[in-house]
DNA sequence: ATCTTATTTGTGAACCTTCACATCCAAAAG
DNA sequence: CTTTTGGATGTGAAGGTTCACAAATAAGAT
């Protein structure tokens, strides 16, 4: 079997210098793009890289910079799809813009657990943070003093919050999922919702309330779930077994909608000729559930591209302002919603 | 609004130094607990550490250790279920043993996209390098030869590659699926496979082949779906359109065998008294689906952590030998399997 | 008191770059 | 022919740490 060779001297920027006769100082210059080398010398020096096959060291420049081009992405709860999907795409945007990401997901959502994970990183000189706090829990203040003078932006946080931040407006996607519902004509409408604690939740927990009392509803009864297909399943037992009356049922997202679903036909209820259902996400599979799910569409690819951006931003000139930027969902019908049936 | 300060000298060993009139190798060895210290100068330096609130410089240490607690992390097709558990069960165990990820999806599998990808980090001084390589295409002694001297072990590469590397025995999982039909009597047996330039793909579809004729039962129709939910749909459709007669279905994985189910009932037919299906994979919503799929577990909790301990071997002795270590699936029993429907 | 030995502490160099500046050379201007 | 200018190249230092070794101190043995 093959095997790799671990000891290695590394070619340096001297190597390539002597290989070609001249000084570190000019190899330097040609690997910068300085154009104070002539072009004769640039093709030699270039030749050289080639054949030695120098690579720079990113940690001697980093040290001299004091830049590493590596963002960090701090994470909550990425077994979720929403997080999960932000990573991804944050990793993505980081790499068009030529950075690289050090990945770090937390597991509980504490300031110690916070503090742990910038500190482990603080000697390495990242250039920028990005924070994904779907969670209550911490405030601004302390985490710019935590990351005291390395520019970050903060993802999926609360809207409204006064900290560098990109989110996706979660009290209008709930608008539209009740409004549609209303629109249809239903009156008794409960809900599901994600854990209380996520910011995302009470944002949608609380719109879908001022929805229907907009329109002259009073809200049906509401569950809590986890965001499992397993939770949602368990909370429209819930509801069901309250023997509350509903002819249409917001969830807080699809993955709950569809253990909501499968509650419901276990009680006999058909959706959706007894029971609208709405999601939340689009996640791809939502298509394919039965019946294929009426849900709100989140741009989380914009999202990434946007935070990566602005945390440029801020990297570059640190007298970008300050913002919260918002993005809106969009409502997507499918074939779980329904007029309520003639009663 | 709050503003972070950009500016700001860190502190260094030098200052901690003189802040407690030692030298500052001193204060190296308290840092890295060198027992040759005295105790009460190990208590001053130490008091004097938090209280200027001084964090070693990552960047600088790592230039002349030449180490760097830094793993990276290439994948591919991080959008799939299979690849993002594994990142983020990856992540967790590295971080378990102090070591930061990097992680780097690529959207291509070639190897020149592998190649950029190693490439910008080569100069970083990577300690270590977990590859994602669930698709075909690139060859060890290639990838060896990219790395050159740095550790990596590949993960859900080919069954039986003579690589570095940790799988899940994807031809027992797909024997396990399909032999647990056969066993409820069913002889006319149908595929949908995942794309079949994945590893995992053509050891499933070879398998469950291999598996039916080892019971004398010759193979049904099999149509390649992309993993996704709709893609399932459409082979199923595909499926169907032949009028190929068939009483069971082995799906690539669970969403495909979602997608699957759908076209089964819109075209009339019931799972699992018409046609019993199984998916791959066990993802938590498999059980809320309609009917709850009967399925195979993987597990990638125990594939992180192995793939990282295995690296880890190898970073500290180089003389670990290179291996594939494998895991195995389990068989979920749920409601979309039951004996074929007396005809 | 003197010589060993062990323990604690300090010094110089190295790791590989970039930055600021000095030097050199040739061509243009006086 | 001398001076000025500007581009190409080189030199020394710095960035913050660790390593190898030297020095100083303390304790023990003769």
């Amino acid at each position: 079997m093959a095997r790799t060779n671990p000891t290695h001297r590394r070619i340096t920027l001297h190597d390539v210098a002597r290989y070609c006769g001249v000084s570190y100082q000019t190899v330097s210059r040609v690997v910068n793009n300085n154009p104070h080398v002539s072009k004769e010398t640039r093709r030699r020096v270039l030749r050289a890289i080639k054949d030695m096959n120098y690579q720079p060291n990113h940690v001697a420049r980093s040290l001299v910079t004091r830049r590493s081009n590596l963002l960090e992405v701090i994470t909550f709860g990425s077994n979720h799809y929403g997080p999960s999907q932000m990573v991804a795409h944050v990793e993505r945007a980081a790499r068009l813009q030529g950075y690289n990401l050090i990945l770090t997901n937390i597991s509980e959502m504490s300031l110690d657990e916070i503090r742990a994970a910038i500190n482990s990183l603080s000697g390495r000189l990242v250039d920028g943070l990005i924070m994904i706090t779907p969670v209550t829990g911490v405030e601004f203040e302390e985490l710019a003093d935590l990351c005291d003078g390395i520019p970050f932006v903060m993802i999926d946080t609360q809207l409204g919050s006064t900290t560098p931040s990109v989110v996706i407006n979660q009290r209008y996607g709930s608008q539209l999922a009740t409004q549609h519902l209303i629109d249809l004509g239903h009156r008794a409408i409960c809900e599901i919702s994600g854990p209380l604690n996520w910011h995302g939740a009470v944002a949608r927990h609380e719109s879908w309330r001022a929805t229907l009392a907009a329109a002259g509803i009073s809200p049906g009864q509401s569950a809590e779930g986890d965001w499992t297909a397993v939770g949602g399943y368990q909370a429209a037992v819930r509801l069901i077994e309250s023997r509350a009356h509903f002819t249409a049922l917001v969830a807080g997202n699809d993955q709950m909608a569809l253990g909501a679903m499968r509650a419901l036909r276990e009680a006999g209820l058909r959706v959706p000729q007894d029971v609208s259902v709405v999601g939340f996400d689009d996640i791809p599979e939502a298509v394919c559930f039965e019946p294929p799910l009426t849900t709100i569409r989140q741009d989380f690819d914009l999202l990434g591209s946007q935070s990566v951006e602005y945390l440029l931003d801020l990297m570059k000139r640190p007298d970008t302002p300050l913002q919260q930027r918002v993005l809106y969902p969009t409502l997507i019908e499918r074939q779980s919603t329904l007029p309520p049936a003639l009663s």
